[in-house]
This record gives C-alpha cells, sequence and structure tokens, in this order.
DNA sequence: AAAGAGATGGTCT
DNA sequence: GACCATCTCTTTT
C-alpha cells in the first residue's frame, strides 16, 4: 500500500481519504479535488482525477435530503465514504460521495473528472463506435452525467463503500490542492440556495 | 460564444 | 402533474 509524507508522519493513503469523507461535506468538497476515482466495472479499469464538486447538507434547499429522509435518499443519510447514486432527468445518473456524521444526510457531487487511465473505454462508454477522430475529448467526462457514464458507475454502486480498494469503484488520495489551484463559485443547475458557494473548480 | 429546446422517466406532492 | 444536482444538438449573436 502507497503512504503518504504529511507533517504528521506517513499514513496509508486509505486511512486520509476516508478522514476526507468523514468530514462535514463543505469541508471535505474541496479537499476531494486532485483525488482519484477508480472504477473497475465490467473488468476494465477507468480512472480519473476530480477537478470539479459541489456540497450539499440537509440544511439545505437544493438538496436531496433537505425534506428529509425518503427511498431514494436513503443512502445520503447513511455513512460517510458510500455512494449515493441518482437518476435524474429521464436519462442521467450522478454519483455523489456521502460525508459528515451517519444520519447527517450531506454529500460531495461529483461534477467533472479528467480521465487518467483506461481512455478508450471511457470513449467507448460515451460515444460507442463513433469515428474517434469527430469526438470533442473536452465533453469526455466534464459533467456528473458524462463522469458517471464513463466510469461505468450505476444504481449497483447505490450505497456502496468508496473507499475499499477492493470496490468496483473507490477513492484513492492523490494529493492535497491549495486554495490557488482552485475557484469557489455558486451551483449549477438549482434554483434554492444559489446564493451559497459551495461549488469548487481546479483551476 | 451564448442561448434555446427537446429528450425522457423517477420522485414527490 | 410538476419538477428536476443533465446532455446534446440546433439556432442565434
Amino acid at each position: 500500500m502507497k503512504k503518504v509524507m504529511t507533517e504528521t508522519g506517513t499514513r496509508k493513503k486509505t486511512e486520509i481519504i476516508q478522514e476526507i469523507m468523514a468530514l462535514p461535506a463543505p469541508e471535505a468538497a474541496p479537499l476531494l479535488l486532485g483525488q482519484r476515482i477508480i472504477s473497475r466495472h465490467g473488468g476494465e479499469m477507468v480512472s480519473g482525477i476530480i477537478t470539479e464538486v459541489e456540497a450539499y447538507t440537509q440544511d439545505d434547499p437544493a438538496s436531496h435530503t433537505y425534506r428529509g429522509i425518503t427511498p431514494r435518499t436513503r443512502a445520503m443519510f447513511g455513512p460517510s465514504g458510500h455512494a449515493y447514486v441518482y437518476f435524474t432527468y429521464g436519462m442521467h445518473y450522478c454519483v455523489n460521495i456521502v460525508c459528515g456524521a451517519e444520519g447527517s444526510g450531506e454529500a460531495v457531487l461529483l461534477r467533472s473528472i479528467v480521465i487518467d487511465h483506461g481512455l478508450d473505454t471511457a470513449i467507448q462508454r460515451r460515444y460507442g463506435d463513433l469515428d474517434p477522430t469527430l469526438l470533442r475529448l473536452r465533453n469526455l467526462s466534464n459533467g456528473p452525467g458524462k463522469l458517471v457514464q464513463a466510469l461505468g458507475v450505476s444504481m449497483e454502486d447505490y450505497g456502496q463503500p468508496l473507499f475499499n480498494i477492493d470496490s468496483d469503484l473507490f477513492l484513492q488520495f492523490e494529493q492535497k490542492l491549495s486554495p490557488k489551484d482552485y475557484v469557489v463559485s455558486p451551483r449549477i443547475g438549482i434554483k434554492n440556495g444559489v446564493e451559497t458557494l459551495w461549488r469548487w473548480n481546479v483551476i
């Protein structure tokens, strides 16, 4: 297992990523930038570096958990470090990392990644057999629905832990970015809670 | 470069 | 029956 040098010594990457996911969502969100999400779905490895995230909490009119627990949001009230996957707009899925104390109903939505392994598989999942020379790779995984498709994420991942390297979908700590490396802005695609600056983008 | 519209179905009131 | 934590394609500046 790879280890990382920190101020307090050398710790396992799995411990670091798990500690991050246990933080309240608005604190975890910027720390998840620069980390790697790895998928082994379908026997194909695809991974990417997280470059855009949003935080959602229960005390937040934009959040699915705002009106309490429902069958759909059960996982978001579950333990941190697990996946909350939801279906939206009749055809897209999005994936969140549950954060905070169990029952607190908060999570970080993954909005963009840069694929760094398994590019061929990602392109196949997004575009099928279209002529690769016609593709705009800028659009490969720069959106919450797009990255889910590229990684092969589905409702099978609902409620599954993301901190086990044995999982089909898991996170790996890579680096800690400085505030100079990202910008903060309002969240996208919502009507309520637009004044909260809970969107983080790697520059 | 930006704005608009259609696709499409689960979730909650 | 209204509302989407979206994407893609088309139309307009």
